[in-house]
DNA sequence: TACGCCTATAAATAGTCGTA
DNA sequence: TACGACTATTTATAGGCGTA
């Protein structure tokens, strides 16, 4: 149903666009969902972009104070987080030559979170076996963006397409998976963790249209998802 | 010197503005680090932006291909990996009732590729110590940004500093990390991990005006760096 | 109650210069 | 050679609505 507002009529514009926000922290929780919603959604399409521009890797990972994690990444966020968890670890440990000005910093303020969070995404997890959503055999370039996101609002159903493609694609990735992981673990810092593993789910989110529809050139979603409630 | 582009002549306008460009890889190598720089201060900005509206939880890791490593992460990008990783880790060793849906993917394309890198806000390091750059006792909120982000352009002599702070800062991190890695190996949920760390500098680069100037409530800028060369 | 979609406006930023 | 500034534009989105 398009259903089209019907705004030819006299022409009043019922919007006047966007509004300066403070960056303060919304108190609303309805539009701070959306907001967040629409947000995340640009951050990781920014993200995208930038993996694309500049060839860099990258991996955000999103933990909307409820439950949902939500993660990007461009090879693999954990291949990513390996890597910079794996020199975190060596600099504890004092490399060697290179002086390791790697911060550490902390800082909790909320410790007692609560994330329960997984058993959702299970009955996900097993519809996913089917149709492809947006992996395909690769987009134009032939870099593959790997998104990493939460279900959402998305239907199961929808999400056993993307599985499928997802498998697909995984099989792929795994062979350059290997050979990355060997060139990348030469230079000097010491990876540690890269691998991939072989079960790996893919659910991509439809992000239909959240405001802007991304498209990047390959994406898949993982991780467990939907639950509705709070976010 | 400000020396303001004489602009004020005939009134020609040097700059069409921003162009459309497509998403693709930026052959040049110089405007490549430009728009990567660029970029990605946009992309933390975004990140921030986000963690204080809607109030989650991000971390996000990038890895200019050959080897800075930029990190920001809003309670703590190791706090935030760490869970991260902890459900990963559940998933792969199947945790009990719930299933697991990470899903892992992986596709290089290039991936020798060189950068070479950027050196930026290195002065602004220093700076920050001062005018209460961002670090501060805390913005107005409560929460904590933080700002990990490779030291680029700095000298060695400035990593220093950095590192000592680290170093200290390191310790405590060490402790709280054990912590949370040994709650998230549990079964599903557990916090644990919670406190703060004391002595948190905060290093925040000055992103004076590479378009946008952030001013998250609190930054800290770690992690290795240097190395010019390639990245 | 959450999501899709539209619009007008706030932001981000590609190109350029001038400069350190 | 790289960074800080400065536009002209391209994007991202805060609000609003109507719907599923």
């Amino acid at each position: 149903m398009v259903m089209m507002r019907e705004s030819g009529g006299a022409g009043k514009k019922t919007t006047q666009g966007r509004k300066k926000i403070e960056i303060k922290k919304i108190e609303s929780l309805s539009n701070r969902q959306v907001t967040f919603s629409k947000r995340r959604g640009g951050l990781f399409k920014k993200a995208s972009e930038l993996c694309v521009l500049s060839g860099a890797e990258i991996a955000i990972i999103v933990h909307s104070l409820g439950k949902r994690i939500f993660a990007f990444g461009h090879p693999s966020a954990d291949a990513i987080v390996a890597r910079y968890l794996g020199e975190e670890t060596d600099a504890g440990a004092e490399a060697e030559a290179e002086v390791d000005t790697r911060g550490f910093n902390r800082h909790y303020s909320d410790v007692s979170r609560e994330l329960e969070a997984e058993k959702k995404r299970r009955d996900a997890f097993e519809e996913e076996k089917r149709a492809g959503g947006c992996v395909g055999g690769g987009g134009g370039g032939g870099d593959v963006l790997w998104w990493n996101q939460d279900v959402e609002g998305i239907e199961l159903a929808e999400l056993e397409r993307y599985a499928a493609a997802l498998e697909e694609l995984l099989r792929n990735i795994e062979l350059r998976a290997n050979d990355l992981v060997i060139s990348h673990s030469l230079p000097e810092v010491v990876p540690a963790a890269a691998s991939l593993n072989p079960s790996a789910e893919g659910l991509f989110g439809g992000q239909n249209q959240l405001g802007n529809n991304f498209d990047f050139e390959n994406c898949i979603v993982p991780h467990q998802g939907f639950g509705y409630g709070q976010f």
